[in-house]
DNA sequence: CTGTGTGCAAACTCTTTGCATAAGT
DNA sequence: ACTTATGCAAAGAGTTTGCACACAG
């Protein structure tokens, strides 16, 4: 492949990048390791395919958008990302796996982080027979303060 | 308007259900009459559009989906009916409007109330500055049981 | 009557799919 | 070389919208 990259640190962040693919089990091609280094490069994201396409497209890498979605739903799979529970009609993606829970508001329709989790759940039911939690995850809707200041 | 009940009880069912929406600030046309017998009647439901679309016609009252999708939105203006926090490109709404947290299937991708919240959480963080707290959601995601009997 | 609600069809957004071509090992 | 991934364009779901007609008050 010909370096496509202008910046070295890049180098370093994409051959880690190539590791993390492989050992996922996919093979590291331009599209994903380029698609790779965006989501994980730059902390915890909440990204639509749309957006991540924009910004791949942005850095000169063609990628078509129905690769970001393969793509995305490959790192899904492979347990490097996570499809966001919110509502609305679009998909998100997470990239922090770990536990944690997210801020959701309501009317801009935006998530963020909950910054860190001493949020804890107690008097979890026992699940359905046969059934096992995979994951618990919170939303706290945050709407915007009707004129009262904050005290 | 004719009478189209062949039930008694409904009769009953949809005069209160005329009020409820007459006190929604919400004209009691029969379209809405039928939809909200549907969706109140028989205690907490999670429907879609195209699900709810399904009964009302079962019942040989003709809506267009457009009208359930209109119908459903007013209702969640009004603040008689919610939209939940899953992901899936589908929304889904529920009757419930209480504080009250869902089980999600994956895999099977279908929600279920949690029976009763003991649930309760504690360490909630403070919203950012200018937002208050509107709602906190829990969705505990189930998953089959890989061959492990429950103990 | 007057204004609001409804139906229809078309438009729109987001997402997936099929198949020929390109790239990775 | 052989296999897997990508791009493109088309199809598919779910949802919204515009406008003429119908209905409730």
């Amino acid at each position: 492949m010909v370096s496509i990259n202008r910046e070295p640190h890049l180098q370093h962040r994409e051959e880690s990048v190539e590791k993390r693919l492989k050992s996922a089990g996919l093979r590291p091609t331009r599209q994903r390791v380029a698609l790779a280094s965006l989501l994980f490069a730059h902390g915890d994201r909440h990204v639509s395919a749309e957006e991540l396409h924009a910004e791949v497209e942005a850095e000169g890498i063609p990628v078509s958008l129905a690769t970001v979605y393969n793509t995305l739903h490959q790192f899904t799979g492979a347990g490097i990302l996570r499809v966001l529970s919110i509502e609305g009609n679009k998909t998100y993606f997470d990239t922090n796996i770990s536990d944690h829970h997210h801020f959701f508001v309501e009317g801009e329709n935006t998530v963020m982080d909950v910054p860190d989790s001493g949020v804890s759940v107690s008097g979890l039911p026992r699940p359905p027979d046969g059934m096992e939690i995979a994951h618990v995850d919170i939303v706290i809707r945050l709407r915007k303060n009707r004129n009262k200041p904050q005290n």
